[in-house]
DNA sequence: ATCGGGACCTGCTTGC
DNA sequence: TGCAAGCAGGTCCCGA
C-alpha cells in the first residue's frame, strides 16, 4: 500500500467529490478488516455532512460536525469515487453513498485496512504518532537528538511511526540511497549532518511522489482508478541486482526487518 | 525503554 | 500443467 504519497493522492482526489456532501447511506459488505468495523459506524455517519477531508499519517479523516470517520488503506486498499449504480466487485467491502448519487467505494483485497468512527477528539491509533514528514517540525536536528544511543538500524528508525509518520518501505529505501547512508547502519551512528540531508531527502522524495500521483507497484489506484507514476522515478526499490544509476555497480538486495531492502554498497556508507 | 519477530489476509509469482 | 511455497507497499503486539 499506500505510503504517505498514495494516501495524500487519494485524499486530494476524493476531496472535491465528498466535501460538502451528505452521507445518504453506508453499505458494509465485509466488516472483517484489520479490526472489525464497529456496527455503530453506519448510524453515526449516516445523515452527516462532510466538512473536512484531512490526512494524519496514513489515515484519511472525513470530518463532520458529529465526529469523524477514520480510514486506513492498509497494504492493498483503495478509495474510488463512482456512480452509485456501478456494481461492486470482489473485495469492495464498504460503500459510502452520497446525496448526489456518487459512492465512495473502499476496496481492500488483503483486508489490512481499517475504518473507525471517532466521536471525540482522539483515538489510540493517533496517539503517540511522530511528526508529519512534510511539517517544519520534522528536521534533521529532531532525528539526530531522538536517535542518540539508539541501536536500531537507521532504515527501521525512519520507518517507525513514533519517530516520523508516513515513511514506508519504498520511500525509506529511496531516501537512504539519495543521501548515501546504508540502511543497516545503527541510527545512533548517523551524524547530525547526515540527518539534516536525510530529513531533507525524505521531504523531497515524498513531495515528488505526491506530484507524480504516488507509486503503483500492483494495487494502488487513485480515486478515479488510475495508477500513480512515481514508479518510473524509483532509483533503488525493486532494482536489486541492476546497476546503480550513479556508479553502475550492481545494487545489493537484503532483508532489513523482514522488508525488501535495496542499496548501493559503493554509494552508500 | 528498546528491539526483533510474529501476526493479520489474499493474490500473484516462482520453482519444483 | 499443477501445486506449494514465498513474497508483497502496514503496523500492532508480544516476549526477550
Amino acid at each position: 500500500m499506500p505510503e504517505l504519497p498514495e494516501v495524500e493522492t487519494t485524499r486530494r482526489g476524493i476531496e472535491p467529490h465528498v466535501l460538502g456532501r451528505t452521507v445518504k447511506a453506508v453499505i458494509i459488505r465485509e466488516d472483517r478488516l484489520r479490526w472489525p468495523i464497529a456496527p455503530e459506524l453506519q448510524q453515526c455517519i449516516t445523515g452527516q455532512q462532510v466538512d473536512r477531508v484531512e490526512r494524519r499519517a496514513k489515515y484519511i479523516l472525513l470530518g463532520t460536525s458529529a465526529g469523524q470517520m477514520m480510514i486506513h488503506l492498509g497494504m492493498s486498499g483503495s478509495l474510488r469515487v463512482l456512480d452509485e449504480d456501478v456494481p461492486p466487485a470482489r473485495h469492495d467491502h464498504v460503500d459510502l453513498l452520497f446525496d448526489d448519487g456518487k459512492v465512495l467505494r473502499f476496496r481492500d483485497p488483503r483486508r489490512f485496512g481499517s475504518m473507525f468512527w471517532l466521536s471525540g477528539s482522539g483515538h489510540f491509533l493517533l496517539d503517540d504518532l511522530g511528526p508529519e514528514p512534510l511539517d517544519p517540525a520534522f528536521t534533521g536536528d529532531y532525528l539526530f537528538h531522538l536517535s542518540r544511543k539508539r541501536k536500531v538500524v537507521v532504515k527501521s528508525f525512519i520507518m517507525n511511526s513514533h519517530v516520523v509518520v508516513g515513511v514506508g518501505n519504498i520511500y525509506a529505501n529511496e531516501a537512504l540511497f539519495r543521501v548515501g547512508i546504508r540502511p543497516r547502519r545503527a541510527a545512533g551512528r548517523v551524524t547530525r549532518t547526515e540527518y539534516e540531508t536525510l530529513a531533507a531527502a525524505i521531504k523531497v522524495v515524498l513531495t515528488e511522489a505526491i506530484a507524480a500521483g504516488g507509486t503503483t507497484l500492483k494495487d494502488f489506484v487513485n480515486e478515479s482508478g488510475s495508477p500513480g507514476y512515481f514508479r518510473h522515478d524509483l532509483k533503488v526499490y525493486g532494482r536489486g541486482g541492476e546497476p546503480c544509476l550513479t556508479c553502475k555497480k550492481p545494487l545489493k538486495e537484503i532483508r532489513v526487518g523482514q522488508r525488501q531492502t535495496v542499496y548501493c554498497s559503493n554509494c552508500q556508507r
